[in-house]
DNA sequence: AATATAAATAGTAATAATTCCTATTACTGT
DNA sequence: ACAGTAATAGGAATTATTACTATTTATATT
């Protein structure tokens, strides 16, 4: 993979923030630094840098946000104020498991637990 | 709530298949049965019955699919074949643990796994 | 059974998220 | 410096979903 200063400020606005922000968010971010990119260039990257498991993709719901965190891990989201959090649930056991239980060869394993954070 | 013959056949499609369905799918069974029904309707009617606890949503990824068993349970996704298979992960425990941990009042808790069936 | 009314529908337009396409630009190896 | 290749911008296209509105229909009331 060539080089590329689009790919570099995405890089960049993905590891400088802890709020798993959306294409748009950082779409809108990179503007601020080249004027003219494109959502078009936004996409390619994103998904470039989470195939080289620089970034990680994940989904909320029906949208996609973007970690800058790639060691395996989970999220709690708040349903009063949106905000997402880091967690980690020793998912090893579960890939064990369904391994066992299934036979079936996990790779990725998301887990996603809505309620209502400590804020309220 | 009134009853309607559109809603009540989109229950019974949902109900009577383990494919986890998109909105999509759905719907072309549905015209089926009742040739104009539209996109909307389906939606509309999909939303009212995942909130009325009668079905339940969740998210592939970016798109919404439906299940019939609302009982908390978790999905393993093949990347080969698509398939998505119902197991349970005794989330109660999780519940527990971000609660004692975290101190996060959970109420859904989504693991999805994706990886390789055992047809493969 | 006829009527009123409130809710649901069809059809379509709008929006949002994402992917695709193509002419152009710019690294990189020679 | 130049050619070849890979990446880009910008916009069009696609897909998923929601919103809008005139019309239809289920149900409650007479």
């Amino acid at each position: 993979m060539r080089f590329s200063k689009q790919r570099e400020l995405i890089q960049h606005i993905v590891q400088g923030t802890n709020s798993h922000p959306t294409a748009y968010w950082i779409f809108n971010k990179a503007k601020k630094k080249i004027s003219n990119i494109s959502m078009g260039t936004v996409y390619r990257n994103l998904n470039k840098l989470n195939n080289d498991g620089v970034i990680k993709i994940f989904y909320d719901n029906n949208i996609a946000r973007y970690d800058w965190n790639t060691v395996a891990h989970d999220h709690l989201k708040c349903n009063k104020c949106g905000k997402i959090t880091d967690i980690n649930m020793h998912t090893k056991e579960l890939q064990k498991k369904v391994w066992n239980q299934y036979k079936f060869e996990a790779d990725n394993i998301e887990i996603t637990i809505s309620g209502i954070c400590n804020n309220h």
